[in-house]
DNA sequence: ATATGATTTAGAATTATTCTAAATATAGAA
DNA sequence: TTCTATATTTAGAATAATTCTAAATCATAT
């Protein structure tokens, strides 16, 4: 999504377009890692020509979400991280570094789990909406 | 684990079994629910004679999972939650109530996980020690 | 220009967790 | 047993992430 659809994508959704959420969700758009609400604010206040506040970086990724821009992920406790990558798909956490890889869904595989879930739980009567798969390791020299 | 094992796994991890220490351990080997340190801290103050805090709450779940007797669970934002299982599952959250079940996993999938990881991420050299599927779904009618 | 409502803001409040430093308990030695 | 060394517990302070509050500012429509 470039700067033009992002102002199209803002009016279509009744968002104001401020400088604020902009500059955030253009941030976003640009990085393929995923960033906390810190990180955000450090890099977004650096790009202001006017200061930002942190409740505002709380504010605006709220929306953000809510509009369906990007996702909240969470990998790790007691971190919140934001992702562009709004496909269903799976992380990849590199315990060496922290860095989180985005991992494409394969469907074929889907249909296998869900049946997992229900041979292994035949009593439980549950409608599995989605899942999401965390994998975790580390680079290999 | 019953109480017998309990004492004969703090004593060869060489813990003092303490009776704060055991009654967190016993309140978590007999739920099946996956609680958070508030949830252990309410529920072991009224069992215990003695008062307990909070503090020694999370320095007892601390040392627990460092000995293997349980380990944390991460499927919501901003809560740590601690389980009884230690064997590698999954878990579905029911999305109705919170409540948090087990889900065994299916070992005949791994392997296909893991090869679909690589496929999708050529360039990328990790190696996968390990992953987690947190299925999200509600009860059925 | 003015009004209205939306947005931003600083700072206070909240929640979960960790830290600190003193008090207490445990286990082993004397 | 008593003593001693060390581990554990504790209350409360500190920290980190997030949310809330209420005032200031901004944008848009009259
Ligand atoms: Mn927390
Ligand atoms: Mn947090
Ligand atoms: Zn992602
Ligand atoms: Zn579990």
């Amino acid at each position: 999504m470039n700067n033009f659809d992002l102002n199209k994508y803002f009016f279509e959704h009744n968002l104001k377009p401020t400088p604020q959420r902009l500059t955030i969700a253009e941030y976003l758009l640009n990085t393929t890692s995923h960033p906390t609400a810190e990180e955000i604010y450090q890099a977004v206040a650096n790009k202001l020509p006017m200061p930002i506040s942190l409740a505002t970086v709380y504010n605006s990724l709220e929306v953000l979400v809510k509009v369906g821009i990007i996702k909240e992920v969470f990998t790790e406790p007691n971190k919140v991280r934001y992702d562009k990558n709004i496909t269903n798909h799976h992380h990849f956490v590199n315990t060496q570094t922290g860095e989180i890889i985005d991992v494409e869904p394969y469907e074929l595989l889907s249909e296998q789990l869900v049946e997992n879930y229900l041979l292994k739980n035949p009593k439980q009567k549950f409608k599995i909406t989605n899942y999401h798969i965390t994998f975790y390791g580390e680079l290999v020299e």
